[in-house]
DNA sequence: CTGTTAGCGCGTTCAC
DNA sequence: GTGAACGCGCTAACAG
């Protein structure tokens, strides 16, 4: 690899000279800036940045710490903190903990992975990443996990509990949904909830109740229906809810999985959806665009989530950011696809 | 940030008693080893691998470029090349290209965007990584897009035509499942096709009529419709297929995606799948594990050319690779679910 | 105003 | 177990 140095007696000029071309270009003269820079492309000559970032301490490099690449939030999210970070001239190091690989499904069981988590910290901080970003395979509270740092950390699909997170609003988007639904007159709404021992899915919740409580509907508990998140246990609370005597007008599965299980139930009970039924799900996985008929379902912003990440994360290496930030929530997006049908 | 030096005047040692503590612990006597171990965990001293590296002119780092980190693909070739890595000591660099984001659908016209790659090797190489992976999005013929590089590179989910890729073994895989089919006694196999200007494409096509040749079956261009990987076309050359006087007893759609669109057809003609007619995809999406029935199809070892291009490339690194390598090709494995039956 | 000299950053490693 | 040169680029102070 070339050097400055080498550079600099090429163009017979000092290393500072060429120094001074590449990073205060005015400082020289047009004449031999245009001959070193000459000298530069034709050498291909690339400051080695190493060097730099150990003189002027500043590696302009963001550690990203992911629990699962392959979990289907996760890339996205990725690719929204990579565009902010770009277009500020940062650059990514990734540490992927391959979390169920690893731990299997006892990842809720935090102090199994404290260690592996510490060493990767390390590794980053050594390499002197200027923040972090850390991002959950699975939204829920992951406090004692990172030991305090000193370095800027921000969390996103999940958060702690003193530290800044990025996630989305799930009250407001499951009121959104059932809003939309109650628009369209169905006043008998079914629920098919996840495990009722995460956060996300008491929000969810509380947002259904809200809109009803908006309406003057009453909750009614024989529409809701416990599930765990996968498609069996939508298709089971959905053979009970279309089962019932007065069935619910509309069901609304708290993910797309378990809407899928809901299409099943429902087609076996030759009923038609949305005519007989609408159908709402949440998540706007892959899959739910190619259910039959296509569902309408919940969008997360993950994109803007990874953006609003690294752009806390940049403001506060930067010490400009407002310090009262803490849970940002971001807007889900409704994806109106054609499982919601109207009622009179 | 605690330094060496501080490390060494603690213990009243010098720098370089630090790091042979750190580096060749044997060098150092008991006493004073522990005596700067322990002053190193109370301070949480982090030794500086930007300085090591200056110094020993290794960075242990591995650059990544991906095309689209949200394609479905590439997160778990990602996840393939970091677990290799790790075990080896090497960390990842990550340069996510943002294709259609930048650039639309004109992925194809490489020229658009060399401009943008030699940037961002530019970047990486600064930064002194040993070796880049670049990830395509889609599997093509990427030559010419990066220039002749100074460390190893290589490519996969894409290919050059003079460096080393790693892919998989599209002709083997549709022989595969052809040859499958072909045991359960279906003799009248349709065909669906993606584009055919595709190499992946004419390879499927190349195993599929090895394996009925092989069972001495005549290639019927009545079997075979030609796609363009969406499920409409699955749809509708599904519907031409199943219209067939002597309809095939059995379909292989080259994607899932357009194997959704034959399960489309077949229920509207009112046959069922895999009693009437059998089913099998290409990919292993996740959408084919949610169609009616679970479809059958073929998994891509995405995870292990990760971990095969990671190897190659550390191999190259330390220059014991075998240079005999050129376009490396895994074996695919099929998915068996629910849209496959047997005949008498 | 242009361009040079020289010391620095931090950890490694060789000669003593 | 230590002193000191070294890697490579940056930049303050200075000379022409």
């Amino acid at each position: 690899m070339t050097t400055i140095k080498e550079i600099a007696k090429l163009a017979n000029v000092s290393t500072a000279t060429v120094s001074y071309v590449l990073n205060e270009p005015d400082k020289i003269s047009a004449e031999t800036r245009e001959k070193v820079i000459r000298i530069i492309e034709q050498t291909n000559f690339k400051p080695n940045s190493i060097a730099k970032s150990l003189k002027v301490k500043k590696t302009n490099t963001l550690g990203i710490i992911t629990e699962d690449i392959t979990v289907f939030n996760t890339p996205e999210i990725i690719d929204g903190i990579d565009e902010y970070a770009e277009k500020n001239n940062y650059y990514i190091l990734l540490e992927n903990v391959r979390l169920f690989k690893r731990i299997g499904n006892n990842y809720k069981d935090t102090s199994k992975f404290v260690g592996v988590i510490r060493e990767i910290t390390g590794v980053l901080l050594s390499k002197q990443v200027e923040g972090i970003i850390y991002i959950g395979a699975h939204c829920r509270d992951v406090s004692g996990l990172i030991d305090k740092l000193p370095v800027p950390t921000v969390y996103t699909y999940c958060y702690t509990d003193s530290d800044i997170s990025v996630n989305y609003d799930d009250e407001s988007a499951a009121y959104q949904i059932t809003k939309h639904l109650l628009k369209l007159n169905h006043k008998q709404i079914g629920i098919i909830t996840g495990l009722m021992d995460s956060a996300q899915c008491q929000d969810r919740l509380k947002g259904y109740q809200r809109a009803l409580y908006e309406h003057n509907i009453l909750f009614n508990p024989e529409y809701m229906k416990v599930g765990n998140w996968e498609r069996e246990t939508g298709y089971t609370a959905g053979k009970e809810l279309l089962s019932l005597s007065n069935r619910p007008t509309a069901i609304f599965a708290l993910n797309d999985y378990m809407a899928g299980g809901v299409i099943d139930a429902a087609g076996e009970l030759g009923l038609n959806i949305p005519r007989d039924v609408s159908l709402v799900g949440f998540d706007n996985r892959e899959c739910s665009y190619s259910y039959t008929p296509k569902l309408t379902t919940m969008g997360l912003p993950l994109n803007a989530m990874g953006a609003k990440s690294a752009e806390i994360l940049i403001n506060l290496i930067n010490h400009r950011q407002k310090d009262h930030l803490k849970n940002v929530k971001l807007k889900c997006e409704l994806f109106q696809r054609k499982s919601v049908g109207g009622l009179l």
